[in-house]
DNA sequence: TTCGAATGATGACACTGTCAACTTCGAGAT
DNA sequence: ATCTCGAAGTTGACAGTGTCATCATTCGAA
């Protein structure tokens, strides 16, 4: 945010309608950060496509080739932003089950655990366009942390079906990869609806694919 | 330039390594199928980003703006290389269609169908990296036909759930929006092991992961 | 044969990522 | 309190992109 306004924090404008925060300092203080916010305000509307560095840098006030002592590359920032963006998947997700109340039955719950993170996962994706087309965009292979899956959705995804096989609903000879078949059904939902060939399908049936491929997935499970 | 050189078709090298083919005729005759023809390989290795006209107009030996007698925009480019990846990536799913081998029970055969066009999503997009991130590859709004679903890969897959529903495998009641889940499970693991967090599985572990996300949606179904 | 309309070519503009060289400033050693 | 040196920001440049306005060529019909 506005992180370190010193003194004068006044925002001006400047010809393409970009705001700039004039600062005081030669020094910025927290350009990285400053830098990431205006990025992920970027990503936010318009995707991974908008979020250019010098764009980022006209809205922080700085010059262009500053970030290049916070960012090795383009690549790099955008790398920053994923993060982000994931966090605030995963974090979505999490608030979704926080408002799951528990039924008696273990089963029931974990199934209902698995249902409300898939729903969840679509969700954010619908809502946070932007954001979750960056938070899986990928181009130059370079940086992007080694693609471990650790992004906590992942993780998330993957306790849930491991409460269904604790639970005994989820036999252990079809336990392998079901994680991965769980998560393909959500991501692959949200991807055609979000910028493939189902995008042009009117909200009612929407929610409609939505409970029927989440239905699909715990039936098969 | 040199473009005023000699005769007949020969095929040069330029600078940066891009190949021209030098042509006679002041006209090139059918600049547009080779401009596609151009982007198109450009796709294949490098996926939508690669595609950049300017580049294609080099290969084809033309000035740049030459394709702007033929193509809208850069995104009118791209829409008509989508349009045949879609294309290359239904031609090879009823390729695998082809050679499945009837058993006697149409229940089994119409699982086997399902079965069959999603794995050979999948394996379609793992070995086409380019053509398939460009089949589902989406930036700016503007043509790319009314997204109506029509591209072949949907129908073939709705295809072969109402099989299912005919051979009274799929029960009326789980009808409908059948065929969105079951593409979306296909279309999710492709993404995410071609560009998303999956794309650090193993080979043998994706065959497994594949198999399982089939089972998954079959079952449920 | 003539001539208008397609089709290409040139040159330019704005924009991007990125680099080299320069300037400013803050903090630690003296 | 001052000096100094490296970190942080700036200026200017370069190559590359999509795209437009304008000019040149050629094909096909009248």
């Amino acid at each position: 945010m506005d992180s370190t306004d010193k003194v004068d924090g006044q925002v001006g404008q400047v010809e393409g309608g970009a705001p700039v925060r004039r600062r005081d300092s030669y020094h910025h203080g927290d350009l990285r950060n400053a830098l990431i916010d205006a990025a992920t305000e970027l990503a936010r509307k318009g995707g991974p496509e908008a979020v250019v560095l010098r764009e980022a840098a006209r809205h922080v006030g700085v010059s262009a080739t500053a970030a290049y002592r916070h960012f090795a590359s383009h690549a790099d920032l955008i790398a920053a932003v994923k993060e982000r963006s994931l966090a605030a998947l995963a974090t979505s997700m999490r608030a979704e089950l926080a408002e799951l109340e528990p039924t008696g039955d273990p089963r029931v719950d974990a199934t209902n655990r698995l249902s409300a993170l898939g729903r969840a996962y679509v969700h954010f994706a619908l809502s946070n366009t932007g954001l979750f087309r960056t938070a899986f965009f990928h181009r130059e292979v370079i940086k992007d942390k080694p693609p471990q899956r650790t992004d906590t959705a992942y993780e998330l995804l993957a306790a849930a079906v491991e409460g269904l096989a604790s639970a005994g609903v989820l036999p252990p000879e079809r336990r392998a990869h079901t994680e991965t078949a769980a998560w393909a059904a959500v991501h692959g939902l949200s991807v055609l609806m979000l910028d493939g060939p189902l995008r042009a399908m009117p909200e009612s049936e929407r929610e409609a694919a939505l409970n029927r491929t989440v239905q699909v997935v715990i039936q098969g499970v």
